[in-house]
DNA sequence: TGTACATCAGTGAACGCGCGTTCACTGATGTAC
DNA sequence: TGTACATCAGTGAACGCGCGTTCACTGATGTAC
């Protein structure tokens, strides 16, 4: 026994994460759990009724949450400007898709855990679509304060942000290290998204 | 023998996709796949050596392509004005993730599959960042002929257009009936990030 | 303190099923003479 | 025209493997008296 070892419980939904987004969810059987895990296949089945009840768990525990960086913004949103803000929303959730949409995907492979996983998120109130709501309030918020047009569409501003950094994940796979798209550097990413959804890009301001 | 009937290689290759669409990758086994072209499990194996490469066959022959819209758009980009352009844009690649993404999705959960695929796909010239490639391209003719800013970034409104809807398809299966969410509808949607991105939402023009 | 029993985390080995794949074969069509 | 043979699209039944799952069990720890 190591010194530092966390309960078997853990141990495998952490191991189970792990191999989902790395190996891909087909290739995570309940051998290389168990061998990830430190544990029989057998002990699995000591804490979970089933494999797929055990993948549910980890979409459930093991999938990180966008929402408290948003919801703090929408909270106190005066202390930096709306594109410094913007940026800062970008990177984070970047960073949260590139996480989250290797396992989220995957279940496009498995239609019966999508189910599950959808149910169990519409239980808690939450799901996929809660970051744009977030977002979308957090830019009526700054309409309030007027550095937002009266006439902008939030939930379209809210639709491109956290649509361009979900496609970035989606897509990053695809990029071979020799060619080097544009905009790759996360930070310069960002930046770039928001000033461009702040400013717009046509010629005449209308 | 019905009247109309394709050659069988046709058969095997629509049903595959039909069932990867529907009741995904993991499912679509080589019994259902058979099953669904109207053949024996064994004369699968007379036009493709693996399921794996039944597969590949599929995401090369079954996938749609997005790039011809882009393409002609770039050729005469002045026929209507910038906002209706990437109105059309915009609602051509909606429908077109929404019927690629439940595919190129399924393919984090075999990434041997994905690593072919992108293989291939790089033999071709394309991949999934061409069209953010081709609507950059589109967008800096658009600078020349004065409808686009100078200063304002191409890749970046590429990546947001496309990436909201992308992030579109990929969130939908989450949406349930009775919870209709903001811009669900599709002209609505394209309509209202066009004009976001074209305006942005700023309230001072810098 | 020792003893008898209960509980608990976890295991090795097996089980049955469904999968991808292969084999030996068939019946229809084409072709040479 | 008939006959012998070749080709070709496709099949039914089987095969072996790896998967998720279960079974009977073990050794350590806790507890009552």
């Amino acid at each position: 026994m190591q010194p530092l070892r966390q309960p078997a419980r853990a141990r495998i939904l952490d191991a189970a994460a792990h191999l989902m987004r790395t190996i891909g969810l087909a290739r995570a059987t309940t051998k290389e759990i168990a061998k990830a895990a430190g544990c029989s296949e057998a002990a699995l089945y000591k804490y979970f009724p089933s494999k797929e009840d055990l993948f549910v768990h980890v979409l459930d525990e093991r999938l990180p949450g966008l929402v408290p960086l948003l919801t703090e913004m929408i909270k106190d949103p005066g202390d930096r400007d709306l594109e410094e803000n913007l940026t800062a929303i970008a990177r984070s959730a970047t960073l949260f898709y590139e996480s989250s949409v290797p396992i989220g995907a995957s279940l496009f492979a498995e239609p019966a855990l999508l189910r599950r996983h959808r149910e169990g998120l519409r239980k808690l109130g939450t799901g996929p679509y809660r970051p744009l709501e977030d977002l979308a309030a957090y830019l009526r918020a700054e309409q309030q304060t007027g550095r937002v047009r009266a006439e902008a569409d939030p939930d379209a501003a809210a639709a491109l942000l956290l649509g361009a950094c979900s496609q970035r994940a989606l897509i990053s796979p695809f990029l071979t290290e020799e060619a080097v798209r544009p905009l790759d550097d996360l930070d310069e990413f960002a930046a770039a998204i928001a000033r461009t959804v702040v400013r717009g890009i046509a010629a005449d301001p209308a």
